[in-house]
DNA sequence: CGCTTTTGACCGGCGC
DNA sequence: GCGCCGGTCAAAAGCG
């Protein structure tokens, strides 16, 4: 609050002076109006933030408060009868997933979650500018996933923030974000600022990819600073840090599998401090959205040195159910906690199954669909696509398409219910219906709008990784109920960026694979694209 | 000429 | 303490 008079006042100042100046120098009295606009809007901007502040402060407090209520609730019923405390805890679960996952909206909040997604794709729908404004209204969104002192989420809150602010932000980004020579930057970046609340390293995000190219492009600038050859695999792996900002703490590194040479594996390391093109802020927000789960994890599920989806731990801890999610796999390894996105597997079912064996404590007795899946023939793109192209496009979908009927598993599977993010349900009496609707149309026309741009496959797949990560039962049960919105956002954004990134660049015959489990245990969120993009 | 890539050296963390 | 290893630095080379 004091920062935000000092700035006032000193915004003051700075027009007074620049009013003195102007009566000496007439030449300069637009630069002044400039100045001054600037100063107008920077004010309205802070005047914005001091009110999101306060709004999402109210909600942490209640979220907080909730919470607290919750576990003493639970801690009453384990006393009374611990298997008919596993039951109803399960209802529980349930219940309290209902209002976590996006689509299931039969609490106010998960409505309220909704309607802010919605508002996204709304103004996503708009075009850039108004895509910005949807930014930042997932901002709003994402917000509701970190308390403030979470912060690497707020770094990326504060690249969003920038965009919304059309580059005011800027200063404000110096602020946080001092710059440092390249030598203090190399031990300690400002992500690691970021980190230094968590005992673990930097989280990384890594993604396998078929790519034929020495790098994914992800839209972001990257600039070689290293090669080295990793033990146990032969081929050198290259080291890229970002250079759309000098203090860009980013930095990923690129190396082929020596099992297979076509795939590539990026991981992804920091948070960007900078705005980023369209194409880019997906990644960029979801890497960072996936430490944070990342994060999450690691300070609620300390017992294990590593593990995969979906993970126990964090379930028989915070009561929340196990992440499930094919081709993805969570690792803390070397202090580095790690999340891995396969694209390269259709089916990761043996490897999956056998998840599913190790870390489910009971049967799962329910037969799951068979892997979901989209399957699209896209029209040309002849047109920049928009949202409003995507939601008119009828979605030829089988029956097993992505949906929320599959993917999320029946009510007695709590365990997927996270997951099943239908983002803009408003009916929740019925689900089957309404709930695929915005999921499924959208990821369906993105499928067809979306070649196999390989930042896109990266882009949504961190995206994806996110979503999946933030119900992974690593999170706290506040944090989760606000994690589906943001993360789903996260989704949505990359489909928007992947539509910039394509009209961009437009390649040809997207193939996008997040298979999931082949087998019957497994909650299957998984959907192919096929699409074909003629430049 | 300036920027990028290459590549050997160096550093710090970690395990033994 | 030592060696291994991942990661980074920085000078040299390459490139447009």
């Amino acid at each position: 609050m004091a920062s935000n008079q000092e700035i006032c006042s000193n915004t003051k100042g700075e027009t007074n002076l620049s009013l003195e100046a102007s009566k000496n120098r007439p030449g300069e009295l637009a630069e002044m109006d400039q100045v001054r606009e600037e100063n107008g809007r920077l004010k309205l901007v802070l005047s914005n933030i001091m009110k999101d502040y306060k709004t999402l402060q109210q909600q942490i407090d209640n979220i907080t408060r909730t919470d607290h209520h919750q576990q003493q609730e639970e801690d009453n019923r384990s006393c009374d009868d611990k298997d008919a405390a596993d039951s109803s805890q399960e209802e529980d679960d349930h219940d309290e997933l209902v209002s976590l996952s996006l689509g299931r909206s039969s609490s106010l909040e998960a409505k309220n979650k909704d309607l802010a997604v919605h508002k996204v794709i709304k103004k996503d729908e708009d075009g850039d500018d108004d895509m910005e404004r949807g930014l930042a209204l997932r901002l709003d969104g994402r917000s509701y996933d970190f308390s403030g002192d979470d912060e690497i989420a707020s770094g990326v809150s504060r690249n969003q923030s920038s965009r919304e602010v059309e580059g005011d932000g800027a200063s404000d980004q110096t602020t946080r974000y001092p710059r440092k020579d390249s030598k203090t930057m190399s031990t300690s970046g400002d992500d690691e600022n970021v980190l230094q609340q968590s005992p673990a390293k930097k989280a990384r995000v890594s993604v396998r990819a078929i790519c034929s190219g020495p790098t994914m492009n992800d839209g972001c600038q990257w600039r070689k600073y290293g090669q080295k050859k990793a033990k146990g695999n032969p081929c050198p792996r290259a080291y890229y840090r970002c250079t759309m900002s000098p203090s860009c703490p980013v930095r990923k590194h690129v190396q082929r599998c020596h099992e297979n040479m076509s795939v590539l594996i990026t991981t992804y390391e920091g948070t960007h401090n900078h705005q980023l093109p369209p194409a880019a802020t997906a990644m960029a927000s979801t890497t960072s959205a996936a430490v944070s789960m990342l994060k999450a994890s690691s300070s609620t599920s300390t017992s294990q040195p590593s593990f995969s989806f979906p993970s126990t731990t964090s379930t028989t801890i915070n009561n929340t159910p196990p992440f499930y999610f094919p081709n993805t796999t969570l690792s803390t390894l070397q202090s580095h906690p790690t999340i891995t996105l396969d694209l390269t597997t259709p089916s990761a079912s043996s490897r999956y199954n056998n998840y599913s064996s190790t870390f489910f404590p009971t049967p799962q007795p329910i037969a799951y669909s068979p892997p979901a899946c989209l399957n699209f023939s896209a029209p040309s793109l002849s047109s920049s696509p928009s949202f409003e192209h995507w939601r008119n496009h009828n979605v030829q979908s089988s029956p097993s398409t992505f949906s929320t009927t599959q993917l999320p598993l029946p009510s007695k599977t709590p365990f997927y219910q996270p997951y099943s993010y239908s983002i803009p349900n408003k009916n929740t009496s019925d689900q089957t219906q309404h709930q695929p609707q915005f999921s499924t149309e959208k990821i369906a026309a993105a499928t067809k709008e979306i070649t196999s741009n390989p930042s896109f496959q990266s882009a949504l797949a961190a995206a994806i990784s996110s979503i999946v990560g933030r119900g992974t039962g690593g999170f706290a049960g506040s944090m989760e109920s606000h994690s589906g919105a943001a993360s789903a956002s996260s989704l949505l954004n990359a489909i928007s960026t992947a539509e910039s990134s394509i009209s961009e660049q437009g390649e040809k015959n997207l193939r996008f694979e997040l298979s999931p489990l082949a087998s019957s245990k497994g909650p299957l969120a998984g959907f192919t694209h096929q699409g074909e993009h003629n430049k």
